[in-house]
DNA sequence: TTGTACGCGTTATCAG
DNA sequence: CTGATAACGCGTACAA
């Protein structure tokens, strides 16, 4: 079997108690002591057993992470963010979806989870939904990132802003008909991206232009969805002069469909994205850039601050954003779309 | 404080014991006594201890992801794939980074991790890392993806076939100068993706050709390594016409840097990848499409196996990959570059 | 500064 | 089919 404390402290000739002092450097110790427990534990090769710990303290190391995305870019990067910043906190993330609409049974992840993590970042959760709620239910230290709850840390761009602003450099291109690719068709349309709809229409209505039903589509935060909805914007009777999609993914499947159709970004079709993708540049996509890595290093170092009891004075931080404009938006040019 | 299995042994009437097994539909309980233990369980509001179980039996239900790139489109592919497949399991993913460049100090992962979960899947490292030597030496279900080793599941894809048939392609246009994105630039270099470059080397020395060393550039698996990478290849006295790139954001990357010197990719450069990004279609990138999701979910569902006790018949799969000819790849049009 | 002894919640063994 | 009870390994009052 392995090696445990007790183990220690008879090879060292000292108690337990000693022993789980030394280890995890407590005061109190003599310094020869220490240095004695742990040269023992070192020629014992001595592991430790993180259950134990957690069954004694009812401290996991362990911060999970709830998303409904896994396999996207903007969520790539922000967990890359949270894993280095809690890797200096020496803890581990665990990650977890949910909300798949595949997966016929609720499994209620709270249940679950439960026991197994000591607090939760999550992210891109509507502020009203099931999941939302059940993890807020557990009462554990919970970051939100791009929504807000009572009691949460919060992590935030200034989507609403954000958004108008998006709208606004349509518009100041002579854009009057501006149609929108927002992601998912949920039983709560829009919830979670209620603000960039608020920020769009903002802009609209600043400039008395109208937000026709029929010109906003989804496209399920992925490339092909987004080029999904290009097409069926392009279908319309009067498509859209220009688009905003709120994912850089679902903006280049937009591209992706207008150079199918011969049209070029920019010219008959303008497209501004969301996120700073990466390949932004290369496609020459005009998108809202936010600061992904640092969203989530914030969120992880919100969470291990409110684990540790050490509340930050500032629980909720927004972040600003900067549009990037590139060649996929440009002036109106011609009044009505090429064909058709 | 939470309520526990003796909490409902007292309320039921029945003891510990019963519960226990009633909980885990073990056999040897009657119906109506494990109906009433899930009656109570259920009206108490039982969650469970996940920690006392761990300390029991030693199996967290957990599963470790270890590897050194977390903000790779290949990786959050892979990554959904693991989490659908782990959710049928009822087990949960421990994502942990390793082998990062900027953490000076080694923190030996392994010794963090033992007791967490129960198994591991080890992605992009190398066969002979001190990473992967420390994964394994820890003795749990490991499967690796991307490489092989004694005792650890497998699941791979042909890297040298597909390397060999990415670099005929290009030499069935008439290329003859090809030039070589790899990864990263390691103590041991090439080693995770010597196979790619052993594909390389057959393809060309089967026709003959030379892989002169300054036509091979790291990338680090990045779209701005990839940018640089190609532009330290133009201003070669003599470049390559063609280039291979382990990854298709480096390719991606490599294209942006022949736009910014206004040359055409598929023209006077021609440029192949690696992985079937699903941005590859927009930029008209050819390269080799690998299953990744399905590698996730195999390399998930061989580890449950394993943990299980129920080897699969084969450990080591091999996947089917495709290459995909676009438009970054054709005829070698003149015989040196445009300018200079 | 160090040691003793108990509790954490569950599972497993063995006797009934 | 059910019940009592001993592990599991560590943390921590409390005592010394």
């Amino acid at each position: 079997m392995s090696v445990t404390v007790r183990d220690i402290a008879r090879s060292a000739g000292v108690s337990v108690a000693t022993v789980s002092r030394a280890l995890r450097d407590l005061p109190g110790v003599k310094p020869r002591t220490r240095d004695l427990v742990l040269q023992t534990a070192d020629r014992l090769n001595y592991a430790g057993t993180p259950a134990a710990a957690t069954l004694s303290t009812g401290i996991t190391q362990i911060i999970g992470i709830i998303t409904p995305y896994i396999p996207r870019w903007s969520f790539a990067e922000m967990l890359a963010g949270m894993e280095a910043r809690v890797r200096l906190a020496d803890r581990d993330l665990l990650v977890r979806c949910v909300g798949d609409p595949s997966e016929p049974e609720h499994r209620r992840p709270h249940v679950r989870l439960r026991g197994r993590v000591d607090g939760f970042i999550a992210l891109s959760l509507a502020p009203d939904s099931l999941d939302l709620r059940e993890v807020l239910s557990l009462g554990m230290p919970t970051t939100l990132i791009g929504a807000q709850a009572p009691g949460a840390g919060c992590v935030m761009i200034d989507d609403r802003g954000a958004a108008a602003t998006a709208t606004r450099h349509l518009i100041g291109l002579g854009h009057r008909a501006i149609g929108l690719i927002y992601g998912r068709e949920t039983e709560n349309p829009l919830a979670l991206e209620h603000e960039r709809v608020l920020g769009f229409r903002d802009a609209l209505s600043h400039s008395g232009l109208e937000s026709r039903p029929e010109w906003a589509v989804p496209g399920g935060f992925t490339v092909e969805g987004g080029r999904r909805a290009m097409a069926q914007l392009l279908q319309l009777p009067d498509p859209p002069s220009a688009v905003f999609a709120f994912s850089d993914e679902m903006a280049l499947g937009a591209l992706a469909a207008l150079r199918e159709r011969g049209l070029t970004p920019g010219r008959e079709v303008s497209v501004v994205g969301f996120d700073g993708h990466d390949l932004a540049d290369l496609a020459g996509l005009t998108t809202v850039v936010q600061p992904l890595r640092r969203i989530g290093e914030l969120a992880a170092e919100i969470t291990c601050a409110a684990i540790d009891r050490r509340t930050l004075d500032i629980s909720a931080h927004v972040l600003p954003t900067t549009l990037v404009a590139r060649s996929s938006t440009g002036p109106v040019s011609v009044p009505e779309l090429a064909d058709h």
